[in-house]
DNA sequence: AGTTGATTGAAACAACTGTTTGAATCCCTC
DNA sequence: GAGGGATTCAAACAGTTGTTTCAATCAACT
């Protein structure tokens, strides 16, 4: 009874942090797992180890604390996985190798528990409140650059429509292995999945298609290229 | 009181038909709109017309009605939009036009309510046990018949991982505009949004990039290629 | 120590969920 | 028209939900 501490018998939360911070945690987690209306506030609570009165002392409300969570997970995400920076010499097909195999990085990602992409995913397909901000904060500046990267590669010979349109074909190839994986593994053999569908590996099939439906590099089929070295060595 | 017709004080549902399609139809609309769990048992039934038992009565349960409404959306979305067939002279990249445009019409549909797409959509993102039928049935098939175009396309130069690999490029470009594009609508502007991001246009786009990729046509920035004819006339 | 304000806790609240009940009603056959 | 199975209905059920309550506890300052 003397020690401070909690007792160890019913704590199976991570006690260590803010009590604010571990509902966070644990609410993002629930959140991206079971969706907004299927996750509740007592397993959250449970979870994070607190009472269920502390989400409301805390956040007001479970909406509040939804948009709280949706926030906090795009912040970690940011500081995870940040953009890329070049110094001013590198060639722009090696920038754009770099810019997809950060997005799939960021997106598939390896070590690290997906969750928070998980949750953005669920905003990115049916947008709440909390979408416009991630939009406008996080995705409009990684666009922009990945249209910049797109005009130096063919010097200005496309009209801005089409690189985005282009920079949309980027973007939708890498989000399928996000937002459809499961199905992707039921249509693709076992072994194939396990060889060639790593981020890395992605990346490299990403840029080379990409890079030659512009023009840059020869085409997939084409005898000089089947089985060569990708476009770009990566630095990571 | 001698008319058999129900009273058209509290007739909110097009009580032409059976009971049970009327149940399928609303609670397809319902959880496409809502999810699993927002979805609610009486908000079904009052939008169907009919008792809150009913749906115990002939479903016997909210999960397996869930289920039917599934695989009920599926059945007539094929019906809606069948696979295209073609003369056997048809050439590889109209073939592959059609196939693209035919995709984007069943995912993006233009004057039908895309509401079994957004049915179909959360079984992609979230598998449930209606989802491996619904791959085996319907999407393997077509899967197959896009990486056969491409076989046919680039004739036996690239191995079958790569070809399931480039299918999975097209398929991910479709896909975004579907599963996205609330988002896409935000960062592109609006009327652009009007004039290129209809699904001619966009299957015109998705075409010519990978017929460019493929070497097939020469690539998108090349001057002999910006604003000519999209490769194939869409015979629609 | 004593007081104050912030935090935590167990219990209860009202509203809503999916599901069941049993009587009323319909529709068809004899 | 009577009988009988299928269908519909209003009402109630038990369980869960988000939220509130208010007393107990904690931490810090005078």
């Amino acid at each position: 009874m003397g020690t401070v501490r909690q007792s160890t018998v019913s704590a199976p939360a991570p006690a260590g942090e803010d009590p604010r911070d571990r509902i966070l945690a644990a609410a993002g987690q629930e959140f991206a797992e079971r969706g907004y209306e299927a996750a509740t506030v007592r397993d959250i609570c449970l979870a994070a180890g607190v009472n269920v009165a502390a989400v409301n002392y805390y956040f007001g409300d479970k909406k509040r604390l939804y948009i709280e969570s949706v926030k906090h997970a795009h912040e970690l995400r940011v500081k995870q996985v940040p953009l890329p920076e070049w110094p001013g010499d590198r060639p722009a097909d090696e920038r754009l190798h770099d810019f997809i195999d950060n997005l799939l990085e960021r997106m598939l990602g390896f070590g690290q528990p997906p969750w928070q992409v998980r949750l953005m995913l669920r905003e990115v397909l049916q947008p709440t409140d909390a979408c416009r901000e991630l939009v406008e904060d996080y995705m409009r500046p990684h666009f922009a650059l990945l249209v910049s990267i797109l005009d130096d590669l063919c010097d200005g010979r496309l009209p801005e429509s089409e690189l985005r349109r282009v920079a949309m074909s980027i973007i939708g190839q890498c989000f399928l292995y996000r937002a459809a994986g499961d199905v992707v593994g039921m249509l693709v053999p076992q072994r194939e999945l396990e060889s060639l569908h790593t981020p890395a590996r992605l990346a490299d099939h990403v840029t080379r298609f990409t890079l030659a439906a512009l023009g840059v590099s020869p085409p997939m089929g084409s005898p000089a290229f089947s089985s060569s070295r990708p476009p770009t060595r990566t630095p990571r």
